[in-house]
DNA sequence: GATTTTTTTGGCAGCGCTACCAATTTCGTG
DNA sequence: CACGAAATTGGTAGCGCTGCCAAAAAAATC
């Protein structure tokens, strides 16, 4: 039995096994027109007999519509993507679409290189992070005619489709929350703002509405790099050397906050008593954490199911706000 | 001025603008075979002028070489296969690879299907987690003739290509550790390790050694579903129940582990004193917690570089062991 | 049973590009 | 300046499939 190697079976070799012809094998394979229920049989037997399997390659170039989905992203070290990604992976796997993606580290110049070798597959759509991208990503996106998603954020002006929240409410809210619990000398820790412009615009929002209420920040800590555990540590025992008197500190986002919440863990300062944290995201371990995380829930892996959604349903251009969910927690 | 929507431009188009053949234009733009230093600026000019997105599709089938790398990965909610994509992403864009991917939820008969519908992308390579495929994925791999990388294991018999660590000797070592540490009574606290036979590896690797060393097994607590914070928790609390005098607890990895952790902070139970954790994957979360989590640093960025540069390369069939490395901090 | 209608089928021209080969131009030498 | 070698070019046949159209077969109608 001699094994063939790289033996690709083809349409054509089917059609022949089959003694159809070609479209009538490519109808019953996408179960498009008509046929009768025994030249179904017959195909689909000599399909099995060769191990036959379709050249999607060839299928979408003769076809001119594709089934790929362009993914490009910012990190996968922030968990946000890979939750957006799961969503819109089990949406697009229903209804047999294939998931392309690529990373820019929060790169728009990346972006833009990775935008446009993403074009080149010709995909049905191309999903990206946010609404700050380069002039040449945006021409570049609408001159390709394919859908664009911007996910996770919706404060701006869409090219096509959004899906996401608002980071500005987000911030606000959070401001608001703490204001209302009575914390009046509130600090902010983060990371890398330029790059990150979605935490850009928590950040500026929580500023605004501690102003609003007269309680204006008091101090800040920006990291340098990404997001991380061991940087909202970092962050948070500097900003307490230089102002020890705070009675509550805003991080950028969850892992950081998880950092400062370990950090007193560590010094024995008493959460909220003595300082309150609040974080973002409302990641899964900062419910099992001794104290619960208080911070705000993003629907991440919704996110990502409405965009793959909006995009295989071919919806006309919209902007979904899929809010968010303040959680008390026991840290604020 | 009209804005050309969906104005596919096509090679032969660059190649009349450009006056020159449509063979120069495909060398010049794949920097392949000979031409002019005069015609290579032309053709770049009509390229930039028309706003050329060459059609890989076409490209690829034309080529009947693909640069496409399927990934088949168990979870996007366990941080280690974002880790390996991340590796390998950067990997492939340098050498203008692209990556697709699916999910399994690691079901095996999931991954048989997925791994069907990315062999109909024609991809150079599949990259998948383990060893454990049904018969129908692996006669369907062999038959593909493309690269296949077998991810996160070197125990078993590798159809090509595979790269990673052993888990059985993670399991070993963590085992010979905690004896060696003096611990005599321990515990496991695991999720489904019928579905993520790594784990399962690492379990049966850890009992082994213990038995060897004169202290069996003397509890343990399977909890059902995904590995998570929340479950580590839940999972210890219950083994604790049960078998209050256990001295030591090796977990299936570190969500799991830190989920102990937080039970015993949370308890009050004195750690490492009364109770030692150890977990297995070394996430910088437990490097900042207030004692730094004992585990087992898995390369995982790593292991997807590798996996990515075997393909690019074309390496002959291999096994890659990077091993791992054991952190002893504070928590054992 | 003849004719119309409906359902199934096969043929074949591309989709946009690459690979191969032959034609052309340029260069180096004697 | 002639001539072979080397460097550039263009033409064109597919890559494997889909979409369109016309042909053939089956079913329905009178």
């Amino acid at each position: 039995m001699e094994l063939k190697h790289q033996a690709t079976v083809t349409l054509a070799e089917v059609a022949d096994a089959a003694g159809v012809g070609e479209s009538t094998v490519s109808r019953v394979l996408r179960n498009h027109g008509s046929f009768s229920g025994k030249t179904r049989d017959r195909v689909m037997a000599a399909v099995e007999r060769l191990g036959y399997v379709p050249n999607r390659i060839a299928g979408t170039l003769a076809s001119t519509a594709s089934r790929l989905v362009a993914f490009v992203i910012p990190s996968l070290s922030n968990i946000v993507f890979p939750d957006v990604l799961r969503g819109a992976s089990a949406v697009l796997e229903e209804n047999r679409y294939q998931a392309v993606f690529s990373v820019t580290d929060y790169d728009p110049t990346k972006e833009e290189a990775l935008a446009a070798a993403m074009l080149a597959w010709r995909p049905a759509a191309v999903m990206l992070a946010g609404y700050e991208h380069t002039e040449g990503t945006v021409k570049m996106l609408r001159a390709s005619g394919c859908r664009i998603v911007e996910m996770l954020d919706v404060d701006g002006d869409a090219l096509d489709l959004a899906v996401g929240f608002s980071n500005g409410a987000a911030g606000r809210e959070s401001a608001a929350f703490l204001l209302k619990r009575g914390y009046r000398r509130m600090g902010y820790v983060g990371h890398d703002l330029t790059r990150d412009t979605r935490a850009g615009k928590r950040f500026a929002g929580f500023c605004e509405t501690l102003a609003t209420g007269g309680a204006p920040l008091a101090d800040r800590e920006i990291l340098a790099g990404a997001s991380s555990v061991e940087n909202g540590r970092l962050g948070l025992e500097r900003l307490l050397a230089r102002t020890p008197d705070l009675d509550a500190v805003y991080f950028s986002n969850d892992d950081m906050a998880l950092g400062g919440y370990f950090h007193c863990l560590a010094r024995g300062i008493p959460i909220p008593g003595q300082l309150a944290i609040f974080g973002y995201n409302g990641l899964d371990i900062g419910r099992a954490t001794p104290q619960p995380l208080s911070t705000i829930r993003t629907p991440r892996v919704a996110t990502g199911q409405v965009a793959a959604q909006l995009v295989v349903t071919n919806a006309p251009p919209q902007v979904v706000d899929l809010g968010f969910e303040l959680i008390e927690g026991a840290t604020a």
